[in-house]
RNA sequence: GCCGGAGUGGCGGAAUUGGCAGACGCGCACGACUCAAAAUCGUGUGGGAUUUUCCCGUGGGAGUUCGAGUCUCCCCUCCGGCACCA
């Protein structure tokens, strides 16, 4: 018997598998057969480490799966070969680039050997080769014709580490680092090239409701869209021609406006400023300036500002309001000026209340429900606070509202602050309060008296300090009286306990100090009094509008997209600078422009081809002068952007994809990849392949049909792996240690759920690797064939064989559809331990077919799992061709249904017996079966039964008393 | 602060049209084999108890239900994304 020796199989069929060219994409001509199956290409650093095991395993059952399915599968593999570590060694270890990134590349390839890839490698194709950039550049040149690729002087994020210009999706979290190195990122005032991708913001938010793409990244997409709907407003600027226009999405809160802020950087800042604020606001604007992006963001920063002296005109109230300065005003974001209204936006009431600046509230909020034909009421809710900081509340019970604050409707000839007042004495004694604030109204609609009238009541909130103790006697009317409890609370718990939605409005309000920003019924705002606000949006824009001094408007948080780098190792832009004739775009005929492989170069926040002075002095396409060419060159998420439409055609000269090969295999069937692209190349790749249809011929609108993002691992310490921490799992090291790579393989999917990765420790992989042994162990066994010539092919142990198998190939095809591979290789073991109690059970001479049966189906189950082990035992078994190219098993279902369920007997819930019986049988049956027990019977001899549950197959419950 | 996702044995994790919680594996314990160990095979393994049986148990608390890991409400913790976005 021959021991299960991955080290020696391993290569054997690696080598077999390359020779006889076994993963070359298949191409039959039956419709609907194509499958295209794409993971993430990888940045070749030279070493395939676990990660990448992690992602591409999964991939590679994938596409084994659907190659036994019978599809035809494209499988490619490439390389996303420009960026920054190729410049890095360079610099560290004096190696060219291009060469460094050659040897790498050689080196990953031979490891995703020793992984078993079914990568295609006829279709293998890298970014940094002439034969792909030319067409990164053609792309370029496209989005540059069509108006979409522009270059712009502002203010970048700059990483002073990588020396570079970044895009906003590569600046991350709220201390601003640059995605690659974590560097804290700065501005500089810089001349740029963009991607117009805001351009297709709408369509890029639009289209994501119809992608099979996980909820996660869909989420991340369009938050990071942003999209608001509102209007845009111009204020003219009191005293001169200037206008101001501001974004909002409250024009419904215009009557509110009652100040302006601008940006510092906003370019009218300097210039409304009057004489006399011109030094103070300098002062600020350059302070601002000064200031990181870090020390200038939270709103822990403040609410600085300054005022500028100058006053614009409200076009709603008619009204001036002041002008000022402040940092809390984005200058990225709408149009870097904002409409504050103070009553009704919690940053805008803040800096206000810091200013002394005034405060007007136009919007009442609605609590509770309309009703018919109301009883109006005018009203109060008064909250007490005593010396202590707490609140006087009426405990109400469940029943009556629980607690509630002091409530009262306002008498005849009375203000709200008397009747808050005389409230508070009928209804606990006090006398000697302090009034401090009160509410707008808030209009609260419900049904009093256990429903049964209707109310409408007006109410406002009123803030009172107890002065002093003494309580008369409380004045309470008959239905009030003993019905309520007088306590003292702490805020929080009357934040938590004060449930009525129109009391715990009045606490956010008064004891929180939280405006209100919801909807609701407008005030103070002309003809639009008593409006909802929904509707007041749109009637007050349409108003302004005619006027004009507002449009609907909408806003998105997407900026475009910033192309160019000031590093050497991308993809060279394909433009000429020309003094004559300005930027000039490179011909297409004269693509690519080759970036020179020998450079000498330091990261001095220049491009290094500045000094190559063969390649930056050119002519002029158009003028033929003397010309200079553009050094930088393109992010690498450009060359990424696209290179899924170039492996059906790698190869292809007349064009960045064949349409004819395109149109056949896209969109990608399904695309897997890490969560850390959710934003950036996810977008960019949606983005290009709507300019490619708009402006090249594709016939699709999204590149990814199915989005599969597989789980993070992390090391046995649940820490991000790496060097310093010394958590670092090796794949070359597990497979030369003995366990192999199909053990690797299989442990790594094994682990958990493949989408949500998590911490990995080796210390499992014994378990598969012994699983395998039992699996080699009962294949050689199988070839032995001593105990497999029987007559008796009907035996209760063989149903049971069969009925498991078809259960097993059940569980592992909805796994692998549902891409739930840890559960598909636990019914695999659990149908292995199976076979191996059988073999046990069953005596040598027994049961020919059951055995074939089994172990072909079993091998062909594990082939996508463990490709090298199943196909050497699958020669053994006899098979002359690759097991990689059977068909996968089929199950009948009408062999899956058990015959017998045992099913739990329980009383009042609780499990008592268990009973085993035909799967199917009636309620009927399996009631009077459980009655019959011996445990229910005794049990329930002088009991009654109120109430039996039965449900078929499932259990049976009686219930007593 | 806002928006997502998740909390199940010593560990990784199974099980959600509500129906036997803990599949599968790791680890551990005991046994077989062995002079011995490793490997392998077998048995057991959520906690507790008065152990043929009973009680408790899926982050905490309430609720709906004959029945809740699964549904509803509140709270706690962790992870991810966004963050002065007007």
């Amino acid at each position: 018997m021959k021991q299960y020796d991955p080290k020696a199989i391993e290569p054997k069929w690696q080598q077999v598998w390359q020779e006889t060219g076994l993963y070359e994409t298949a191409v039959s001509s039956v419709e609907g057969q194509d499958w295209y199956q794409l993971a993430m290409f990888p940045y070749p650093s030279g070493n395939l480490h676990a990660g990448h095991w992690y992602a591409m395993t999964g991939a590679d059952v994938l596409a084994r799966y659907r190659r036994m399915q019978g599809k035809n599968v494209l499988f490619p593999m490439g390389w996303d070969a420009f960026g920054l570590p190729a410049e890095n060694a360079a610099i560290k270890h004096g190696i060219p680039p291009a060469e460094w990134t050659r040897s790498n590349i050689a080196d990953m390839k031979q490891q995703f050997g020793r992984m078993g890839a079914s990568f295609d490698w006829n279709k293998e194709l890298s970014t940094a080769d002439p034969d792909y950039y030319r067409w990164t550049q053609w792309l370029f040149l496209l989005l540059y014709e069509q108006g979409l690729a522009y270059r712009e002087k502002g203010l970048q994020h700059w990483c002073p580490s990588c020396q570079t210009v970044l895009a906003n999706e590569q600046v991350v979290g709220q201390a601003n680092l640059c995605e690659r190195c974590d560097t804290p990122v700065e501005k500089k005032e810089l001349e740029q090239w963009f991607f117009k991708i805001t351009d297709y913001a709408e369509e890029l938010l639009g289209d994501l409701d119809d992608l099979d793409w996980p909820e996660k990244i869909k989420t991340m997409q369009r938050d990071w869209i942003g999209k608001s709907q509102g209007a845009q407003v111009t204020f003219p600027v009191v005293d001169t021609d200037e206008e101001i226009e501001v974004f909002t999405t409250r024009p419904d809160t215009i009557y509110g406006a009652t100040y302006m802020v601008l940006a510092p950087e906003h370019p009218l800042a300097g210039e409304v400023t009057t004489p006399s604020r011109q030094e103070a606001v300098e002062t600020y604007i350059a302070e601002a300036e000064r200031k990181n992006a870090e020390d200038r963001s939270g709103q822990e920063a403040g609410k600085s500002g300054v005022f500028t002296g100058a006053y614009v005109y409200n076009p709603a109230t008619e009204k001036e309001i002041p002008v000022w300065v402040s940092e809390y005003v984005l200058m990225e974001y709408g149009t870097g000026a904002i409409m504050a209204v103070p009553a009704h936006d919690q940053r805008d009431y803040e800096f206000a209340r810091e200013h002394d600046l005034p405060v007007r509230v136009v919007l009442e909020p609605v609590t509770g429900e309309e009703q018919e034909n109301p009883q109006y009421r005018r009203s109060i809710v008064a909250v007490v606070e005593n010396e202590r900081g707490e609140l006087l509340t009426l405990n109400w019970g469940g029943q009556m509202g629980g607690r509630l604050f002091i409530g009262g409707g306002v008498e005849e000839g009375e203000d709200i602050i008397q009747a808050a007042r005389r409230e508070i004495r009928e209804e606990t004694g006090y006398q000697q309060v302090e009034h401090l604030a009160f509410t707008e109204i808030v209009h609260h609609r419900y049904f009093a008296h256990n429903k049964q009238v209707p109310r409408h009541i007006e109410a406002t909130g009123l803030y009172f300090r107890l002065q002093g103790e003494e309580q008369d006697e409380q004045s309470l009317d008959s239905y009030e009286t003993g019905k309520f409890e007088l306590e003292w609370v702490s805020l929080e718990q009357a934040g938590r306990e004060v449930e009525d939605p129109l009391h715990q409005y009045v606490f956010q309000r008064l004891i929180r100090d939280q405006v209100y920003t919801g909807e609701g019924v407008l005030t103070n705002s002309n003809d639009f009094d008593g409006l909802d606000s929904e509707t007041a949006r749109s009637r007050i824009v349409d108003e302004l509008h005619t006027r004009g001094y507002a449009r609907a408007a909408v806003q998105y948080k997407l900026r475009d997209w910033l192309i160019s780098r000031q590093r050497y190792w991308g993809t060279p832009i394909p433009i000429v600078h020309c003094e004559a004739c300005g930027i000039v775009p490179v011909p297409e005929e004269e693509l690519p422009v080759k970036l020179p492989e020998d450079v000498e170069f330091e990261p001095t926040g220049k491009s290094p081809l500045l000094d190559r002075e063969d390649f930056v002095h050119t002519t002029c396409p158009q003028c033929q002068g003397a010309a200079r060419r553009e050094v930088d060159t393109m992010d690498t998420f450009v060359d990424s952007s696209w290179y899924f439409l170039r492996f059906p055609n790698t190869g292809y000269d007349q064009g960045a994809f064949d349409p004819e090969a395109v149109q056949r295999w896209l969109p990608v069937d399904h695309y897997t990849g890490g969560i850390e692209h959710a934003i950036l190349h996810l977008l960019y790749a949606r983005f290009i392949t709507k300019v490619l249809r708009d402006y090249a011929g594709l016939t699709f609108s999204e590149p990814f049909r199915k989005l599969t993002s597989q789980g993070v691992i992390l090391g046995p310490d649940g820490h991000k792996m790496s060097k310093s921490r010394g958590n670092i799992i090796n794949p070359e090291e597990v497979i030369d240690s003995g366990y192999g790579a199909d053990s690797l393989r299989a442990f790594l999917l094994f682990i958990g759920p493949w989408t949500e990765g998590g911490p990995v420790s080796m210390e499992g992989i014994a378990g598969v690797y012994r699983f395998m042994n039992r699996v080699w162990k009962l294949l050689q066994a199988y070839q032995d064939g001593n105990w497999f010539d029987s007559v008796d092919n009907q035996s209760e142990l063989e149903l049971q064989a069969r009925q498991s198998m078809h259960q097993t190939i059940q569980k592992v095809t909805q796994d692998l559809d549902d891409i739930r591979f840890n559960t598909a290789i636990a019914s695999l073991m659990e149908y292995v331990n199976h076979l191996h109690k059988l073999k046990s059970e069953l005596p040598p001479g027994n049961s020919p077919w059951i055995w074939s049966e089994s172990v072909g189906v079993l091998l062909r189950l594990l082939a996508p799992f463990t490709p090298h082990m199943s196909e050497e035992l699958w020669q053994q078994i006899g098979q002359e061709e690759s097991i990689h190219l059977q068909p996968w098993p089929s199950y009948d279902p009408s062999q899956v249904a058990e015959n017998m369920v045992t099913i739990p007997i329980q009383i009042n819930g609780r499990v008592r017996d268990r009973l085993t019986l035909p799967a199917g049988s009636s309620e009927e049956e399996i009631t009077e079966r459980a009655r019959q027990t011996d445990r229910v019977s005794g049990e329930l001899a002088n009991q009654e039964i109120t109430r039996t549950v039965a449900v078929v197959d499932k259990l049976v419950n009686f219930v007593t008393t």
